[in-house]
DNA sequence: GTTTATGCAAATTCTTTGCAATACT
DNA sequence: AGTATTGCAAAGAATTTGCATAAAC
């Protein structure tokens, strides 16, 4: 159960967010804060921020794991099912500001959804 | 450009699909075939196998790579763009036989996707 | 003072690479 | 014979674990 002591480790990363509504690798983020912070403590606090609802993880297609503010998720309620878009030529992971349906599937109850598209982005288009 | 020689480690990984049709994890094909097959084989053979339209790969939630058979797949035209459903109690990776039509993205053009819903399977559920 | 978070080193898991030996056509 | 495939050992990338120390409440 989490209560969430204000540490430096939290207050850097959610720095790293503030400025960025698209998703930043967990390489990334070890690389950025290589300094400052230690990458086992970087994989534990935005696990647990992932718990409370402030962030959500996404897989990108090479299996790595990237992280993005959330957007009216809480601890009970995590309803970040929008879809993402990664660029085949940069690798930049970007949430899509859309709507999706989950289908209904016969004698299956879904829970939750990943949904990644990949192409070419804005920049590299 | 691939001329398929008729190998044993072609002929065994085929095996395991065909009485298959739904996805198999590259780990449980290590696991099957660890007295006949190194893994390193096994990896190179189903990347092949892909590339030639007659598996697609999945990525399951934890990161770990999984293969199924095509449907009308070829070396030029990959269009297994199907919905896949993994079990969040088993794992087991189930195609989906479900129409996905892919939104229109402004100032995108996307080529593929990974649509991967999680819940319990019917077995499970 | 007690609980939770951090850093470090080492372990784990999955996948890839290099290269010599072997199998296929 | 010539080319593609295989096995093995080792390397690599990303993530996790255990434990002693430090910081937060």
């Amino acid at each position: 159960m989490g209560i969430i002591r204000k540490t430096k480790s939290l207050e850097l990363l959610l720095k790293e967010f503030q400025n960025e509504k698209n998703a930043i690798s967990v390489i990334d983020l070890i690389e950025r804060l290589n300094s400052k912070l230690n990458k086992t403590t970087i994989y534990r606090v935005l696990e647990k921020l992932e718990e409370d609802g402030v962030l959500h993880s996404i897989l990108s297609n090479r299996g790595t794991k990237w992280y993005a503010r959330c957007n009216g998720c809480s601890e009970s309620n995590h309803n970040d099912l929008h879809p993402h878009f990664e660029c085949s030529n940069c690798g930049k992971i970007d949430c899509l500001n859309i709507e999706f349906q989950i289908p209904i599937i016969p004698n299956r109850n879904v829970r939750s959804s990943q949904i990644l598209f990949q192409g070419k982005c804005e920049a590299c288009f």
